[in-house]
RNA sequence: GGAGUGAGCCAGACGAUCGCUGUGAGUGGAGGUUCGCUUCCAGUCAGGGAGGAAAGUCCGGGCUUCACAGGACACGGUGGUGGGUAAUACCCACCGUUCGCAAGGACCGGGAAAGUGCCACAGAAAGUAGACCGCCAAACGUCAAAGUCCCCCUCGGGGCUUGCCUUGAAGAGGCUUUGACGAGGUAAGGGUGAAACGGUGCGGUAAGAGCGCACCAGCGGAUCGGGUGACCGGUUCGGCUCGGUAAACCCCGCCGGAAGCAAGACCAAGCAGGGCGUAGAUCGUCAUGUGGGAAACCGCAUGGCGGCGCGAGGCUGUCCGUCUCGUACACCGUCCGGGUAGGUUGCUUGAGCCGUCGAGUAAUCGCCGGCCUAGAGAAAUGAUCGUCCACGACAAAACCCGGCUUAUCGGCUCGCUCCGCGU
RNA sequence: GGCUCCGUGGCCAAGUGGCUAAGGCAACGGAUUGCAAAUCCGUCAUCGUCGGUUCGACUCCGACCGGAGCCU
């Protein structure tokens, strides 16, 4: 498995999966990229786009969607697994190709550690983690080792 | 050479690496299988992969579903003529009006003597005319003033017998002139207004007026010639002239059933529904809750346990026996219709493109030959580097075509017109 | 992608083709008050843009621009 292509079982497709994604409301955002994240059984990271119909015509909106596939093509062996992500430019000036890897980079990262967090403090609630058994082991063993 | 005008074409190019998409070939893995094959995933090779406007959604069609005997009305659209076309509000040619020196451009270009409405303000008046001011005094009436009354004539004076009637005068009446009023004639002129009832000249008249005449502009009828036709040209007659607005209602001719690929067709988890099949709406007891009753007690609901019966399964080769499970708004099996999520399809070979020839002024059409040229679906063309140049505008398919409109850095080609210079 | 509708001062809005346009709230200025509030008076419009029809357009017609809603 090369780390430089970018399938389609890697878009988010489906309404249901959007929905989900929004509705767990964990979102980070610097000036150029808002991100929204949730967990998911697949180890395949996956993303979908949201352009908004402010920043231009078809054209210009196309460019930016083209613009953030490649940068998760090219950084996507350093992201962190099993994570759904929906990638919404803000700032039409500041898009480029190294604005938004360094975005993205930054932007998984902050919702990994966030993610597990929430996790773990719904470890007592017994309906929230029917989707991750395999995901347990690993978000237990990392924080263990960066936060001390 | 400059200015302009019309038509058409192009829409950065090339190379390398990484990546996306669907097509074909073949490889590997997983699943299904009636062993014919087929579905999904990964990777290899080959060739394909946004526009002239893909846009706006303003028209016209195809296609799909629904509705539908036929006709008329309503409603909507359309509007010079002829042609082109699947069709059009599009295109071509022509006609008319108009702009431009010209090449050429623009025109929602039927009907206002079928009817209705409106035309603010101003103005006399805004439409089958009418008459405020003005002009007129020929004809009519009333009133007032002046003049006159006989004779002659060259029309202004003269004459003598000083005048018709009553005795003289005054007055009255008649006539003439002037003025006022009434009734009347007239529409030449009148500040206005976007628009005012043909224009100029001569005649004519009381004043005037197409009232008459000449020329000009325009309208209508008849007729002749040309043209398929819109229309053009001529002759003659007429009343002399009729306002504008139909992107106001309306009238006339023609066209139009409605909705749209998120249309529609097929498959179909789950949940819910229906039909059929299958063995108890069983007995006892206990607990809890609850109702009635003074109480005894009698009911109802839920649950536990047990008995008998039934069904399924196990033990055994079979029966008996025994064990487990189930035993009614359920479960199980099976069938049915509708159909959500989702999937497949519609989905690209078409009123297609290119070329020769032919028909036609042209739009366009015909014959023949060649070609296949995106088909996605949270939605494919990107990133990085290098070279070159004119230094890259507007902008991306979403069922498909034909148009129109709008946006657009620039570049190229051809036809034509005007001006300047040279030969 | 398709369909429907709407644009009038800062905001909400009325408006038969005939006055650069009714009203309410706000803002500003003035009057009033010892100062405020309330009240009264006044000011504030390229009728989304461009073109056309008409003597005349917010209104009628066309083309653009902007903004909503519905179909999923």
């Amino acid at each position: 498995m090369s780390p430089q292509t970018f399938t389609k079982a890697q878009h988010i497709r489906s309404p249901a999966d959007f929905e989900r994604v929004y509705g767990l409301k964990c979102k980070v955002a610097d000036g150029v990229l808002l991100v929204f994240a949730a967990h998911h059984e697949n180890p395949v990271t996956r993303i979908g786009l949201s352009v908004s119909k402010k920043h231009g015509g078809a054209i210009v909106r196309n460019r930016l969607k083209r613009l953030l596939r490649e940068a998760f093509r090219l950084v996507q062996d350093q992201i962190p697994p099993h994570l759904d992500l929906i990638l919404i430019p803000l700032n039409k000036e500041k898009a480029s190709l190294a604005a938004y890897q360094q975005s993205l980079l930054k932007g998984s990262d902050r919702l990994q550690r966030r993610l597990n967090q929430a996790a773990l403090h719904d470890l007592s609630l017994p309906d929230l983690t029917l989707t991750d058994p395999a995901t347990m082991q690993r978000p237990d063993a990392k924080p263990g080792e960066t936060t001390p």
